[in-house]
RNA sequence: CGGGGGGUAGCUCAGCCUGGUAGAGCAUGGCGUUUGGGACGCCAGGGCCGCAAGUUCGAAUCUUGUCCCCCCGACCA
């Protein structure tokens, strides 16, 4: 993409609303732009990232069984009052009114939904187990929207769901997500910690909640020091062995957030403890036949009875995830993207437009790394240095690859690490071989 | 929802107390000088001062109402 097509409405004033990095490192990198409390649209630069992080999680929810389809965002009230929460959610579910004055509402969560759909479709033991998906724009009318996307109202959500003949399917669907989860995060390049978990308003007895820790996070965390240290995907067994030992191991070490740690009776010595502050990124339950049961979701068993279904779901917040990465993952120059998420691989940096040796080296680098599926934004604008390398480090591409007139007359090309800031003086020829490879 | 702060140019903000021709920096357009880490000079464009009513000869400024945004708290993927 040659920037000067493109649209990146970066800014160097930091806009007051803004007060979390993330928040602001998103506006600035022309990311976001709020158009009302707690509502976003999502620029080319932020769409990318949420499209990243979502391919992400879509495709290790499909490694470990799970089957997507796509629900609706608008739902009747009629799903929910059957199941007892149209009234127990309260103000938090944006109730909407069609022509016919038929109570609506916009989605803050689907269990109702999916328990419908599967109520008239799996109709055997011989059909389970199923997990279900979907990623899908969610909304919850929250008392106070803050910190930008981080708790916004409309959030982009994937939520499945697990249906299962017993406690021992449920348990072991329960355990794939769990693992799922773990290596979903693994890969955007943080670290998720599993935290024994309330419920909430959803409801359920096993719950856990993946946390990542950031020095901006909402809450205060305490965790076994060896989390901080674990590869969790090389330990971690592929999703048809037996998860059980994995499982116990994991949820062995420990990890709680403030409202389940007691200093009194924590188990570890202090100098094992970490205590640092968390942001989730994901939830996990397992909640029985909470919504299978008043919604009639039963199927037949193996002696011809018929058993309520076995349920849990399990959400992971994809657009949150953006800025949690951020969170995780800056400078005081701007965003540092880990290369799995980030928009472009490559930025190319020509630091003199209109110079004819620079456009062409710059137009050949550019074509050969386009043809080679590399993605890169290339800085052809005709602007001083000092505001490309500004905004190509504040826009945390993981690679700068920059070309100017000092270096051409020496036969090289500049490559910038943008985590390490390390410089190499390179051919072009081995500056691509590098990005390339 | 309780408590606090705020809406003036695309962005950051001053002006309001004490009513009298609407400002600065950055950004934008033009010209010139610059050109490896957010350049400099000159010129130009850009505003229903959130909206409505009131007080007044006169309102960005005072009063009332209303909408929106931000912060703290309870709530949360």
């Amino acid at each position: 993409m040659r920037l000067s097509a493109y649209f990146l409405p970066t800014l160097k004033d930091t806009p007051t609303e803004a007060q979390i990095l993330s928040h602001r490192l998103m506006l600035r990198a022309g990311m976001i732009r709020q158009t009302s409390a707690g509502i976003y649209a999502w620029l080319p630069l932020g769409h990318r990232v949420l499209r990243k992080i979502e391919q992400i999680v879509r495709s290790e929810q499909d490694a470990a069984g799970a089957v997507e389809l796509l629900m609706p965002t608008v739902q009747s009230a009629e799903l929910w009052r059957a199941s007892g929460r149209y009234e127990d959610y309260g103000k938090e579910m944006l109730r909407i009114r069609d022509r016919h004055d038929r109570e609506m509402l916009y989605g803050p969560t689907a269990e109702e939904v999916i328990t419908d759909i599967v109520k008239g479709t799996l109709k055997s033991y011989r059909d389970l187990p199923r997990t279900l998906y979907n990623i899908q724009w969610k909304f919850r009318d929250e008392i106070r929207p803050r910190f930008g996307v981080m708790r916004g109202r409309e959030f982009l959500m994937k939520d499945a769901y697990s249906f299962d003949l017993d406690f021992a399917g449920a348990k072991r669907a329960y355990q794939k997500m769990f693992l799922a989860y773990l290596r979903t995060f693994a890969r955007m390049g943080i670290r998720a910690i599993p935290m024994k978990a309330d419920s909430g308003p959803i409801g359920g007895d096993m719950s856990h909640e993946f946390i990542i820790l950031a020095d901006t996070g909402e809450s205060a965390v305490f965790c076994d020091r060896r989390w901080v240290e674990w590869d969790v995907l090389a330990s971690a067994p592929a999703y048809d062995q037996d998860l059980e030992p994995f499982f116990a191991d994991a949820t062995g070490i420990y990890a709680a957030t403030e409202e389940k740690h007691n200093p009194d009776t924590c188990p570890l010595p202090a100098e094992q403890l970490v205590t640092a502050r968390g942001i989730e990124v994901g939830h996990i339950f397992y909640f029985g036949t909470k919504y299978s049961k008043p919604l009639g979701a039963v199927v037949a068993g193996p002696d011809g009875n018929p058993v309520t279904l076995e349920m849990g779901s399990y959400g992971i917040g994809v657009s949150r995830l953006v800025a949690a990465v951020i969170e995780a993952s800056h400078d005081d120059a701007g965003i540092i993207w880990p290369e799995s998420v980030a928009p472009f691989k490559v930025g190319l940096i020509n630091l003199k437009s209109g110079d004819a040796a620079c456009d062409k080296v710059c137009a050949d680098l550019y074509d050969v790394l386009r043809t080679a599926q590399v993605e890169v934004l290339y800085d052809d604008r005709e602007e001083r240095p000092g505001v490309k390398f500004a905004d190509m480090d504040l826009i945390g591409l993981p690679w700068q690859l920059v070309v100017g007139p000092r270096g051409l007359k020496a036969g090289t090309v500049e490559l910038k690490n943008r985590a390490t800031g390390e410089r190499l003086e390179l051919s072009q020829d081995s500056a691509l071989e590098r990005l390339t490879s």
